[in-house]
DNA sequence: AGCACGCCGACT
DNA sequence: GTCGGCGTGCTC
């Protein structure tokens, strides 16, 4: 018999059937090969009676992880996002599986050789080897380097001429990680409510895809559990998907507790050795619910009855780094293979999902109520040109010091939030609100210090830097940007008692930083937690009855579609975490925009409300849902190479729409961060209406895989969450 | 990804 | 001449 095999080898080249032959064996199965001189391990895609090859090598089998329907999802996912078949094959399998034996986990790692001064080893490479003494440099300066990362940094000439010379030392590193400790058993009893009660029946009772939209604290859980439950009686299994920030022993406790052992958790806090414990639980049908972040969809169950996908807006839900593909979609896919149901849950759906359901794609089902019998917190909208006219030229508003002052007072806790994501920054007036957009895009720009203009990263249009406001004619036109440690500089000022945390990218570096600002905060160690997007999620404290929003509409400005969408959701994230037990909540949300539309229907938590403007804009401005926005990315080490791939790319795709018909929007230009890790970054944009993007994405991804850079990559991204 | 092969500049 | 670096192409 002639199997076809993908070899675990993660290149363009190899990435194709090579011919062995074996016993026969089930689509699937993994088999240890020889490849060139290297033992391999490989999965069989395909098996015929005779090869077009003369002298074949033999497959030996090891076991058969993956199963028929799963082959037919990495089809699909495969000419859905132009994978690697091997990138896909790898989703499907635990690390673990990817080496015949060795169990542990571990990569090489180079080192200079510290026994010597540098001046020494250097001599020794030569001046001759000028990618060795680069990629020398390179080891000595970063303090050592993963040998993966050197070769396709520097390629594998370079390095393994250095290895050879004896200048740097190798160690193997194991990959460790702590596994979330402590999973406490909650028991808890569970009445639902009306709506709670009927939400699960028409899912049980329903097939295809529901769109559960529950206000916040509306019990969306329960909801699940009591989905998934009527699933395992019927004798099926259950994939649930969360954000992996959501993934907390807290949110885990509560499904150990109602499942048991029943539940696989698949998270990134998990080992190797763990990871591939859980897999095989799922596989051998010891266990019958995943649950887990994106990859879990993955998930080696037969017999799915139910896909949970929890807070489905969220945008960990597409992979933005190979393999890219999109979660929900993916989802949709299995969930249809296998006849099971699948759920889409949030409190402030995407807005592509919410109208689909309108079109009656998805089911909408309805959780109105919160359980609490609190209403959400009342949300008070402070315009800070105002302040900033009234002479306050500070971070906090007056209506915010005041109730600080009074949550202080009563020994209870607030949050701060501050609205500060990315690294790019928009171009607002002090005096009046004013924001520059992009003519052709109403998109707002991004100033670039560099070439001292304004761009927008969707078009790539450039617009002459300004220093007086186009509006009132101020010249008091800034670019808007704080950090939290600003913000815990100047609370300290105003209050010099308060105790505060601060939570964002620099403080929760470490693994469990995150859950220990969190647990300190819980245990009232501190009275005020500053924090950025991060402490928009999850976790209930019930003495928090004070929210505050700072910079509210700075996601409005980043150069992107979904920046009302985003900003939405947030503020309806954020002011959720105010007043849930039983101490009434307040939430005061500063905005330079007061009267946007998205405070409008924010203020009153009216998502219907928000959903309906916004999709009018997007309808009007024909961006998604009414278009697909793909966009190639072209990197190089090398400018002129970039420029010439890009112009490849761009002329090869004005062919098509030559043939085709013209596209919504097509352009070419410098990536808004033109540099990443030493490459040059350029971009072929374009928007598609959706039959367009049916009959030319093929096309597209022919057209950019037909291109090859000297050392750096071309790639397609569909609706990405990030022009950056 | 690794490995062989072959071209090319630098130096005994 | 010849040694070693570096790019290219191949692996069933």
């Amino acid at each position: 018999m002639i199997l076809e095999v993908i070899v675990d080898i993660s290149t363009d080249n190899v990435d194709r059937c090579f011919d062995y032959v074996g016993e026969d064996m089930p689509l699937g199965s993994r088999v240890a090969v020889e490849f060139g001189k290297k033992q391999l391990i490989g999965f069989v895609v395909g098996k015929k009676e005779t090869s077009d090859y003369g002298d074949l090598k033999t497959a030996r089998y090891l076991d058969a992880p993956i199963s028929s329907e799963q082959l037919e999802l990495l089809s699909f996912m495969r000419t859905s996002y132009d994978l690697r078949y091997i990138d896909a094959l790898r989703l499907f399998v635990p690390a673990k599986l990817r080496e015949e034996k060795d169990p542990e986990y571990s990569r090489k790692f180079l080192t200079v050789d510290g026994s010597r001064p540098l001046e020494q080893l250097v001599e020794q490479v030569g001046s001759r080897a000028a990618k060795q003494l680069d990629a020398l440099m390179y080891i000595a300066s970063t303090g050592g380097q993963f040998l993966s990362v050197l070769t396709s940094k520097f390629g594998a000439s370079a390095i393994s001429g250095l290895r050879g010379k004896g200048v740097v030392i190798e160690s193997l590193v194991h990959e460790r990680s702590t596994p979330l400790s402590g999973l406490q058993k909650q028991n808890k009893k569970v009445t639902l409510t009306d709506s709670q009660a009927s939400a699960v029946r028409r899912i049980s009772n329903g097939k295809g895809v529901f769109l559960l939209h529950g206000v916040t604290g509306s019990g969306k859980t329960e909801v699940y559990q009591t989905a998934i439950e009527e699933e395992l009686k019927r004798g099926k299994t259950a994939i649930m998907l969360v954000p992996e920030i959501s993934l907390t022993p807290q949110v885990l406790g509560l499904f150990r507790a109602r499942f048991g052992d029943s539940v696989a958790i698949l998270h990134s806090g998990l080992n190797a050795s763990e990871r591939y414990d859980e897999w095989k639980r799922l596989k051998t049908g010891e266990a019958k619910i995943a649950i887990g972040a994106r990859s879990a969809i993955f998930a080696p169950l037969e017999n799915i009855g139910i896909i949970i996908i929890d807070e489905e807006h969220d945008a960990s839900y597409q992979s933005e780094n190979n393999p890219r593909y999109d979660t929900k979609s993916v989802a949709q896919y299995r969930a249809a293979l296998c006849g099971a149901k699948l759920v889409l849950g949030s409190a402030t759906p995407d807005i592509e999902s919410y109208m689909r359901a309108t079109e009656g794609d998805y089911q909408l089902v309805e959780l109105p109520d919160r359980i609490s019998k609190y209403a959400l917190p009342e949300m008070e909208i402070v315009d800070m040109t105002a302040e900033f006219r009234g002479g306050n030229r500070g971070m906090f508003s007056i209506a915010l010091r005041e109730a600080l002052q009074q949550t202080l007072d009563r020994g209870e806790q607030a949050m701060i939030f501050l609205n500060r994501r990315g690294f790019a920054s928009f171009i607002r007036c002090s005096e009046c609100g004013y924001i520059a957009k992009c003519e052709d895009c109403d998109i707002s720009l991004t100033y670039h210090i560099t070439e001292h203009e304004l761009k927008c990263h969707y078009c790539g249009k450039r617009y002459h830097e300004i220093t007086k406001c186009p509006n009132c004619g101020s010249d008091r036109i800034k670019q808007g940007k704080i950090g939290t440690e600003k913000v815990v500089e100047e609370l300290k000022k105003l209050f010099p008692k308060v105790r505060v945390l601060r939570m964002d990218r620099d403080t929760t570096q470490r693994k469990d930083g995150y859950f220990k600002i969190l647990n300190q905060f819980a245990s009232h160690e501190a009275d005020v937690l500053v924090g950025t997007q991060m402490i928009a999620k999850g976790h209930d404290f019930g003495n928090v009855t004070l929210v505050g929003i700072l910079e509210a509409d700075a996601a409005l400005y980043f150069s992107d579609y979904r920046a009302s969408e985003r900003t939405f959701q947030l503020i309806t994230q954020v002011a959720g975490r105010a007043g849930r037990a039983d101490k009434k909540g307040r939430v005061i949300l500063q905005t330079y925009a007061p009267r946007h539309y998205v405070f409008r229907y924010g203020k009153t938590y009216d998502y219907v409300g928000f959903f309906k403007k916004e999709i009018n804009t997007r309808l009007v401005t024909k961006f998604p849902p009414y278009t697909k926005i793909v966009r190639v990315l072209i990197s190089s080490p090398d400018e002129q190479d970039a420029v010439n791939c890009t112009r490849d790319v761009y002329s090869k795709i004005r062919q098509l729409e030559a043939e085709r018909g013209r596209f919504v929007y097509l352009g070419a230009a410098r990536s808004p961060i033109t540099r990443m890790n030493g490459l040059v970054r350029y971009q072929v944009t374009m928007r598609l209406t959706p039959e367009q993007f049916g009959a030319c994405i093929s096309d597209i991804y022919a057209a950019a895989d037909g291109v090859r850079t000297k050392g750096g990559s071309v790639f397609v991204e569909i609706n990405p969450q990030s022009m950056a």
